[in-house]
RNA sequence: GCACCCGUAGUGAAAUGGAUAUCACACCAGUCUUCGAAACUGUUAUUCUAGGUUCGAAUCCUAGCGGGUGCACCA
C-alpha cells in the first residue's frame, strides 16, 4: 500500500531535479494523530523552499493531481487526499482496505498468534547477554532490570526472525568471592558459625550466603590492614589450590545458581548457555598476555595495562600487579568464549550504563586482537533502578532483592484478588503474574537508557499506565468472548460480509466516526510499532503503544455494547474485540508479560 | 579538572526535525441492577536560560546554568 501511495506522489512531482533531490528519502509518515489520515506526506514543505513558492500552495497543487489519480482509479485503496496543517498532504484509505487488513490479524497463518512478526532479521543468529548477577552476591532489582529489558530485546529479535539465543554472564571469582569467605572466617571464629549442610531450605542457604558476604565487606571497611589476607583467599580461589576451600565454594555457587533459576522462572527467562569468569579470566588472561608481546597492553607499575588515550579513552588495567586478571581482560575472554560457542551474526551485551566507559577500553582492546568478532558486537546500556536514598549498596545493605520486591508485588496482588473465588493455588500463580507485569511494565515503558528513581513506600502501580491494567484489559475482552460464544455469536471471519455491515443503517465500519474506528486503525499499525522498536531497540515503543490500544478498548467497551443479540453488528465488535485480544497478547509476550486467564 | 549521559505540567514519563507537545499519577466533579469499576467521562497544569541553523526545533549546533555516571589495579 505505501509503495503504491509513494509512487504516486513522485508521479504527481514530475520535475527531475526535484526527484532527484527526493530520491532515497522516506517520504510517507503515519501521522500519530488518527484524524490526520492514515497516511501522509510532507514533500511539499521540503520542495516549496526550492521552488520558493509557499508550501501550503504546492501541496495543494501536488494534492489535487493525487486526487484526480484517486477519482480516475489509478490509485486504488485510497479513497482521498487532502491538505492540513503547515501544507501536509494526507491520504484517507478506503473501508475496503481497512477490513482487509482488520481480517489479516484475525487469519490463521498470518495472524493470531503470529500477528505482529516480521523477518527483518530472518536467518540471523543473534546473542542476548543480560541479567548477569554474580553467584554468592545477591540478586538486586537492578537485575530484575537488566533482565525486564534483555528479555524483551531478545523477544524482539525473535518477533524480526531471528534465530535468538540468551546469555548470562557471571561473576563467580574475584574480590566478592574473597570477601565471602573473609567473612565466613570471621563469624566462624566469633560466633562459631557452621557452615550451613545441603540439606538445608535453599532459601536459609541463600541467606547465610548474604550474611557472611555482608559480614566480610563491613568488617574489611574497617580493617583494611587485612588486605594481605583477602588477597590470598582470592588467589586461592582463583588457582584451586586449598581442596577444602573448594569444597565449600563449589557448594556455595551451587546454592546461588538454584536460587537465580528459581527467579528466572518466575520472570518467564530461560538461558541456553551460561557463562563464568572464572573461565572467561583464564582466556583473558592468556590473551592479554600475548597482547603484551605484540604491543597492544604495555606493564606500568607492575601491572599490564591498556592506553586508552590513544583513542580518547581512559587507561584501564588489564592484570593487577598480583598477576590476576581484571573485569576488562575477562572481557576479552568472554569474547572469544561466546563467539567460539556459537559463532554469530550479531551479538548484544546489555549492562547498566555505570560500566560505558570500561566496557569501551575493553571493547577497544578486543577490536585491536580480533577486529571482527567486535564488528559484531553491540553494547546496549541501560540506566539505573535507583533508590530515593541514592545509588544501592550491598556492602552498606541498602539494597532491595528482586526476590523480596517479587514477594511484596504478589502480596499486593492477592489482596486485590481477595474477592475473587479462585483456588488458593490458581490464585498464587495469577499473583505472581500481575506483580511481574507491574515490575516489568515500570521498567519497560521509559528509554531503557534513563535512570528509574524507585520509591519502596510508594511502591509500583496498578492501575493507570501499568502492567494490570494491561492484563485487565485483556481479561476483559477474554470475558466478553466468552459471553459471545455463549449466546452463539459467530465469528468466522468469513462469513463477514463488509457490504451487508455498511449496506445497513448502522454506522460504517472501518471508518473513524464508527465508535470502534480508531481501535480498527490503532490495531494495524502493530507490525510497524514491533518493527520500529526492533531497529532502535526501544521496548518502550510497544508499551507505549499497547496502553492506547488497551485505553482505546476501554473507552469503546465503556460506550458500545458488544454483545447485543439481533444485532448485525455484533459479530463484527466481537471480531474487533477478539483483535484487540490479539494485539495485547501478542505485544505482552514480546514484552514477557503473561496474560492471566482471570484476575 | 577531563570524558560521557541527562534537564518536558505538582510528580513520573512519551514524542522518525513536523500539525493543537501526548500519557499516567495526584487534585476536583461525576459513572456500577448492564459484557469484570484493577475501568470510564469531564476539569486544571509542561519543553532550564540565551543565541544560531531550518519552511518548521522539546529534538540539531554554540555558550551558560543545574543534575547523574565514570576516570589504575572491584565488577
Amino acid at each position: 500500500m505505501n509503495k503504491a501511495i509513494t509512487e504516486a506522489i513522485l508521479k504527481s512531482v514530475e520535475d527531475v531535479n526535484l526527484l532527484d533531490f527526493l530520491s532515497g528519502k522516506n517520504l510517507l509518515d503515519r501521522p500519530g494523530d488518527l484524524s490526520h489520515g492514515d497516511y501522509s506526506t510532507n514533500v511539499a514543505m521540503i520542495l516549496a523552499p526550492k521552488l520558493g513558492v509557499k508550501p501550503v500552495e504546492l501541496a495543494k497543487q501536488i494534492s489535487e493531481k493525487l486526487q484526480s489519480a484517486v477519482s480516475e482509479g489509478s490509485l486504488s485503496g485510497v479513497k482521498k487526499v487532502d491538505v492540513a496543517g503547515p501544507g501536509f498532504i494526507n491520504f484517507y484509505l478506503t473501508e475496503v482496505v481497512g477490513f482487509e487488513l482488520m481480517k489479516e490479524i484475525l487469519d490463521k497463518t498470518n495472524g493470531g498468534d503470529n500477528y505482529g512478526k516480521s523477518n527483518l532479521h530472518a536467518g540471523k543468529k543473534m546473542i542476548y547477554e543480560y541479567t548477569d548477577p554474580n553467584p554468592f552476591k545477591q540478586f538486586h532489582i537492578g537485575h530484575l532490570m537488566s533482565n525486564a529489558i534483555g528479555e524483551s530485546l531478545a523477544r524482539l529479535g525473535e518477533w524480526s526472525g531471528g534465530n535468538v539465543k540468551r546469555y548470562c554472564y557471571q561473576g563467580d571469582v574475584g574480590r566478592h568471592v574473597a570477601f565471602t569467605f573473609y567473612g565466613f572466617d570471621l563469624l566462624k571464629n566469633e560466633e562459631g558459625v557452621e557452615w550451613p549442610s545441603d540439606s538445608m531450605p535453599l532459601s536459609d542457604k541463600v541467606a547465610f550466603l548474604g550474611k557472611i558476604y555482608a559480614k566480610g565487606a563491613t568488617h574489611f571497611k574497617d580493617h583494611s590492614e587485612d588486605e594481605s589476607i583477602v588477597q590470598e583467599i582470592n588467589k586461592k580461589i582463583y588457582d584451586k589450590s586449598d581442596s577444602e576451600l573448594n569444597a565449600l565454594y563449589d557448594l556455595g555457587k551451587k546454592w546461588s545458581m538454584e536460587h537465580f533459576e528459581e527467579i528466572y522462572k518466575v520472570l518467564g527467562t530461560k538461558f541456553n548457555e551460561y557463562f563464568f569468569e572464572s573461565d572467561s579470566s583464564v582466556v583473558g588472561l592468556g590473551e592479554v598476555q600475548k597482547g603484551l608481546k605484540n604491543g597492544i597492553f604495555e606493564e606500568s607499575e607492575g601491572a599490564v595495562i591498556f592506553k586508552g588515550e590513544n583513542y580518547g579513552l581512559n587507561t584501564r588495567v588489564f592484570i593487577n600487579k598480583f598477576g590476576l586478571p581484571t573485569y576488562e581482560a575477562k572481557e576479552i575472554g568472554l569474547a572469544l568464549l561466546k563467539y567460539n560457542k556459537d559463532p554469530y551474526d550479531i551479538s548484544y551485551t546489555i549492562t547498566a550504563n555505570e560500566q560505558d566507559n570500561v566496557l569501551a577500553v575493553s571493547y577497544k582492546a578486543i577490536e585491536q586482537i580480533y577486529p571482527e568478532i567486535e564488528k559484531k558486537n553491540f553494547l546496549l546500556s541501560h540506566g539505573m533502578l535507583r533508590l530515593t536514598t541514592g545509588k544501592m549498596s550491598s556492602r552498606t545493605g541498602d539494597v532491595i532483592t528482586g526476590e523480596s520486591m517479587l514477594h511484596d508485588m504478589t502480596e499486593m496482588a492477592l489482596e486485590k484478588m481477595k474477592d475473587r473465588e479462585i483456588e488458593e493455588e490458581e490464585r498464587k500463580e495469577i499473583a505472581e503474574q500481575i506483580a511481574v507485569a507491574a515490575i516489568k511494565y515500570t521498567i519497560l515503558r521509559q528509554t531503557i537508557g534513563k535512570d528509574i528513581i524507585f520509591d519502596p513506600q510508594k511502591s509500583l502501580s496498578f492501575e493507570g499506565d501499568s502492567g494490570p491494567y494491561l492484563q485487565y484489559s485483556c481479561v476483559r475482552a477474554k470475558s466478553i468472548l466468552e459471553k459471545a460464544q455463549k449466546q452463539g455469536v459467530s465469528t468466522i471471519v468469513e462469513n463477514i460480509n463488509l457490504e451487508d455491515l455498511n449496506n445497513s443503517n448502522s454506522p460504517k465500519i472501518c471508518q473513524l466516526d464508527w465508535a470502534g474506528g480508531k481501535l480498527e486503525k490503532m490495531l494495524v499499525r502493530f507490525p510497524e510499532v514491533l518493527l520500529r522498536a526492533e531497529t532502535e531497540h526501544a521496548p518502550h515503543y510497544v508499551g507505549q503503544y499497547l496502553l492506547d490500544v488497551a485505553s482505546e478498548f476501554n473507552s469503546f467497551y465503556a460506550n458500545t455494547q458488544i454483545v447485543v443479540e439481533g444485532d448485525v453488528l455484533t459479530p463484527y465488535k466481537v471480531l474487533l474485540t477478539k483483535a484487540v485480544l490479539t494485539v495485547l497478547t501478542n505485544g505482552l509476550n514480546v514484552l514477557g508479560i503473561k496474560v492471566p486467564s482471570r484476575m
